[in-house]
RNA sequence: GCCCUCAUCGUCUAGCGGUCUAGGACACCGGCCUUUCACGCCGGCGGCUGGGGUUCGAAUCCCCAUGAGGGCGCCA
């Protein structure tokens, strides 16, 4: 049985490497037919916090990656959350076989400079006793000559000189124990197979590995994936526009386009719109690119622009309301109308790559009267525009059947017969019916706001100028 | 400074010794469509980091250099 964790520390926001990596591991845990396992390493006692954590779990999800064992759906090996482990005294039993073989010692260390080790000992008694007079102490995992290889499934053969490392601490003087160490003792408590992760780990697991070795444990399979830059190369930071995965969400983007990029990257295919969870039997973490690759933000709009084209119209509302309750400021009464929603949106989805802009196109069609942008005013100081409105109205109200193509014909015949330019009359048609000088087409404008609205609009707006 | 990794158009990639005058997608530029803006369609620009080998033959294999990224925490 394949078992693959994704193990974020609560420290911040889901960040788009992060979910990458999550996504990664999801699907080589379902293409295997194994567990995906979601731990929460929150050892870092100064710098967790239970919102960060819920905000990761919120994310995960909203990108529609589920897990079999975790903190909130518990499992066979829990807890799933470090601190409790803490709690349970999980590790304590290995710290002290690591003392008891002589593989570990407690560093005492000098008042002043904590940097500074004053004394090792394996005693642990003798630990305690410096501890009641005040000195930090840690236990320390001790580094053996030689060298530590092992098999990274996309780097190949690995090999580090020992002598490069120094002793690893393994219980901090709080008591919890540190990163390199945790990992190692719950994976190998929780059966992990698979150890799926960024690349900013690889040099941790040659240490890693040591313990494991003094523990006397199997390793599991190691693989690093390459992280995500920004734009100029440089980690992909605030600076290049937005890191995290509610920033994308908020920006717009389906879940569903986010996680068809973040699949795309690294992961070469000809069809490049495409649901990674409908592909899982295609899905290859060897194939996997080896450099880090950079996050496409225009790219990632322009699939998102794709999905919203392609997938059915109800799916479109449904994730444009789970945008909009957070997103827009009115409420959302004006969705009630259900026939009259699906109608607009699929004219304005035609246009736009994410939902707000989705929002921006179709808010007009909702409002009793569509607040008017600074240059659709100015169109509207047009000379002609009264006559244009006025003789609009007229003949619209007269059109027995409303169809696109009636409008069409009856607008297009009055530019004919008026001797109106018919870029001036659509435009001021345009903007009077919606406010704004870019919109979905305007027949079909004309057609899916109704006779009645259409007619209401041209009249208040005849009365205003 | 030391250790590790990586290297094809601006970006994501195809390519795994001859089929490469290097293919696709995004972006960009031009054209068509056209009532605005898009979508769509057509076309264009643009790349094997450099130097040495190996080989009849190298984007593909080896070495070196360079560049980029990561790590060297009582962070994870």
């Amino acid at each position: 049985m394949i078992r693959v964790r994704f193990a974020p520390s609560p420290t911040g926001y889901l960040h788009v490497g992060g979910a990458r990596t999550a996504l990664f591991d999801w699907l080589f845990a379902k293409k295997n037919g194994g567990k995906f396992i979601l731990r929460i390493e929150d050892t870092d006692t100064e710098r967790s916090t239970k919102e960060s954590e819920h905000s990761i779990v919120n994310d995960l999800k909203w990108c529609g990656l589920t897990w079999d064992e975790g903190p909130d759906v518990g499992g066979e090996y829990g807890p799933y959350r470090q601190s409790e482990r803490v709690e349970k005294g999980i590790y304590q039993p290995y710290v002290d076989k690591l003392v008891s073989i002589q593989r570990a010692y407690y560093a005492i260390y000098d008042k002043e400079d904590m940097k500074k080790i004053v004394k090792k000992t394996f005693s642990s008694q003798e630990a305690t006793l410096y501890k009641e007079k005040g000195h930090s102490v840690t236990v320390n995992f001790m580094v053996e000559e030689g060298k530590t290889i092992f098999h990274d499934l996309a780097k190949g053969k690995m090999e580090f000189d020992n002598s490069t490392f120094d002793d690893i601490v393994i219980v901090k003087s709080n008591g919890y124990p540190t990163y390199n160490f945790a990992v190692v003792v719950d994976d190998h408590l929780m059966k992990i197979t698979h150890v799926v992760r960024g690349e900013d780990h690889l040099t941790n697991t040659p240490k890693q590995i040591m313990i494991y070795k003094a523990l006397g444990w199997k390793l599991p399979v190691f693989m690093h994936i390459p992280l995500i830059l920004g734009p100029d190369k440089s980690p992909l930071s605030k600076r290049h526009g937005g890191t995290s995965v509610s920033y994308f969400r908020n920006y717009g983007i389906t879940s569903k386009a986010f996680v068809n990029y973040l699949a795309l990257l690294g992961w070469g295919r000809k069809e490049e719109i495409f649901d990674p969870f409908k592909e899982i039997k295609e899905f290859e973490l060897e194939k996997i690119s080896k450099k880090p690759s950079i996050f496409d933000y225009s790219k990632l709009e322009w699939i998102n622009g794709q999905h919203l084209r392609k997938m059915p119209l109800d799916e479109v509302m449904e994730e444009f309301k789970k945008w909009a309750l957070i997103n827009a400021k009115e409420s959302l009464s004006w969705l009630e109308d259900e026939e009259y929603a699906q109608k607009v949106f699929e004219i304005c989805r035609q246009k736009v790559n994410t939902l707000k802009v989705l929002y921006e196109f179709s808010y007009p069609f909702f409002c009793e009267e569509p607040p008017f942008e600074e240059k659709a005013r100015e169109i509207l100081k047009n000379e002609c525009a009264p006559k244009c409105l006025g003789i609009a109205k007229e003949n619209l109200s007269k059109l027995d059947e409303w169809s696109i193509e009636n409008i069409e014909d009856k607008i297009r015949e009055i530019a004919l017969r008026e001797d109106i330019s018919k870029k001036k009359f659509f435009q001021v048609l345009r903007v009077a019916l919606l406010g704004k000088t870019v919109t979905p087409g305007l027949f079909e404008s004309i057609y899916v706001l109704g006779k009645a609205r259409t007619i209401q609009r041209l009249s208040i707006v005849m009365k205003r100028i």
